[in-house]
DNA sequence: GTGAAATGTGCACACGTGTTCACTAGCCTC
DNA sequence: GAGGCTAGTGAACACGTGTGCACATTTCAC
């Protein structure tokens, strides 16, 4: 029943490692090895030490621990935009993925003007790693991370810089096949909404479809720029089917082509009859019925996975060689083609 | 031209306050000091120890400090579905806005099987909060985070427990003020789709509609469970209109509303004259040319601001009296009622 | 029974801070 | 000139760990 405030009305200090060895009438070393694996205790003391601990309610202080060894567990993550659906589900996942690894990502934003300083100021901790979805980020960020010495890994945005390691989509390729397939389907006339020039992947993702049009004796009939959200895609979408005859529109992300699909409806034009509209990543929204794009699937899973393994990889041998692993694309084909 | 390894190839620990303080030819404490606002240091002093720490790289440690202070900076944020609209953009806004307050905001899935083991391993960090998207999570791992005793804030789930506040969307009469607009636009025959039964958001939407419903003199038609996502809101649409002659469905959420448009569409009905379809929520989505959503807005912007007033408050007092703060929902006529 | 090896244990140090305390130098007042 | 007051400084401690080292105890082979 009582309130567990002391006198000046704080909440009491948690215990420490010396409380439990007074209760478990050992020393405080002793405390330290149970809550260390592989380390030299009585295997019958240890679980009595945890036992008592647990009652307790003891865990190390990870801020004591991560000050001895110089190394505090805590990752911080870059994003581009949380309101993007990409972004999110890859920070989701990534989370996810981290805390298995008992690495603690702090999340921050990447575009706002007082990403700068938010870096800076987090700085102050040990970061095991920087990790970066630096396909949705202004390059001038993205070098600037590079340039700490910390162990950086970048999604989509390759980067050079010591212990700077990379995880790519294999963006060209991908804009070249979903490109061919098109064309294979006899489409001739190629409008595309192109994404956010600042962005690393929106210039390959434009690449991979002028190379594709090029080799097939094509040209672009027209495009438009978008910020790769929907509502860009809409309004990019509606001038640039007015003002063209078209039969294919290629889209440089899901939420640009599906705000081209809401534009095409409301011009009564009929997809895919007459008109094709592909986009890239295979965003969940990408399959609802409203929309069944066909797509190009940027694989979230597979880029975790990877950074991952770079990661723990990295903390192993800090020194090692850096690494850029690419990842490939994979046609979805559904009804908007 | 260093590569800045050392003969065991491992990266140079980082500058201490030591190290700018033999730099600068003064002692520790004026290193310490000098970082410290409000702290006894000449001035012209104070100004030459930055520009030293500056030139060396160096920034308080911030795990000594914490280790130092009992207090980390770092605050656990646990969300249920990073690939829901609503939670993502709550999440992002939030973490900008703690960044702002220079508290790191560590991300935790809360609704995976892990989530409890991933709460025991970070309360090893003295946390300076818990901060719970708790609205879309369940109510065993809601209350058990409320028994730590460290300063948790619960959005969109009222906890009872010491030190812990409240920011609370009023649910039930978002859904009523909605319920009587279409009541009064002469809509009679309601269906509901409704929100997985383990989130206290959705009892309190189902309250609010049945309660406006009996208060007019009205009964819900039929209803239909989801869980939250737009591809259930579909199925549950599709069931709910092919078996019952409807003027109005209410959706505990967009998403579910987004669906529900969806087989509405596919069963050639009118939206919104022979049919009214609203949400709640007001995700970005809702306002899209396809979709323009009539909706209640549930505002993410006043609930960040709540929950970082209530946080700073309990930082400057840690025994004050546990509060709620309720946040007024509003209704925003689109195209679908 | 003896020496060596194996197994546990506690002491003490280091990690990098923030802050208290004692102290000095300088200035002002009488 | 003496005494008090202020601004500024450095030494030293505490925060809570993990671990190297020296030592103690037990086991074991002979």
């Amino acid at each position: 029943m009582s309130n567990q405030k002391d006198k000046r009305g704080y909440p009491p200090r948690r215990a420490t490692a010396q409380t439990v060895a007074d209760l478990a009438g050992v020393s405080r070393s002793a405390v330290s090895r149970a809550f260390t694996p592989g380390a030299y205790v009585d295997s019958e003391k240890r679980r009595r030490i945890l036992k008592i601990a647990a009652d307790a309610g003891y865990q190390p202080n990870a801020l004591a621990a991560g000050l001895k060894a110089g190394q505090s567990n805590l990752v911080a993550v870059f994003v581009g935009n949380m309101r993007s659906p990409y972004d999110s589900a890859f920070v989701g996942e990534l989370a996810q993925a981290l805390s298995n690894l008992k690495k603690w990502p702090i999340l921050i934003d990447g575009t706002g003007a007082r990403t700068d300083q938010a870096l800076r100021e987090l700085l102050r901790y040990p970061l095991d790693a920087l990790i970066l979805r630096g396909g949705s980020m202004s390059e001038a960020i993205v070098d600037k991370c590079s340039r700490f010495g910390i162990p950086m890994i970048s999604s989509g945005r390759p980067v050079q810089g010591p212990r700077v390691d990379n995880v790519c989509c294999r963006n060209a390729d991908g804009m070249h096949m979903i490109t061919n397939l098109l064309v294979n389907r006899g489409r001739r006339r190629f409008g595309f909404l192109s994404g956010p020039e600042e962005f690393y992947s929106s210039s390959r993702r434009r690449a991979g479809v002028l190379d594709a049009l090029n080799k097939a004796g094509l040209e672009l009939v027209a495009e438009r720029p978008s910020d790769y959200s929907v509502e860009s895609g809409y309004d990019a979408a509606r001038s640039l089917l007015s003002r063209n005859r078209l039969d294919a529109v290629i889209c440089a992300n899901d939420a640009t082509a599906i705000g081209a699909l809401s534009a095409a409806r409301e011009l009564s034009l009929n997809v895919p009859d007459d008109l094709a509209i592909v986009g890239f990543d295979d965003i969940a929204m990408a399959k609802w019925p409203t929309f069944n794009l066909t797509t190009v699937r940027n694989p979230i899973d597979a880029a975790v996975d990877a950074i991952v393994e770079l990661l723990e990889r990295r903390l192993i041998d800090p020194s090692r060689t850096e690494e850029c692993i690419f990842l490939d694309p994979l046609i979805i084909e559904r009804g908007t083609h």
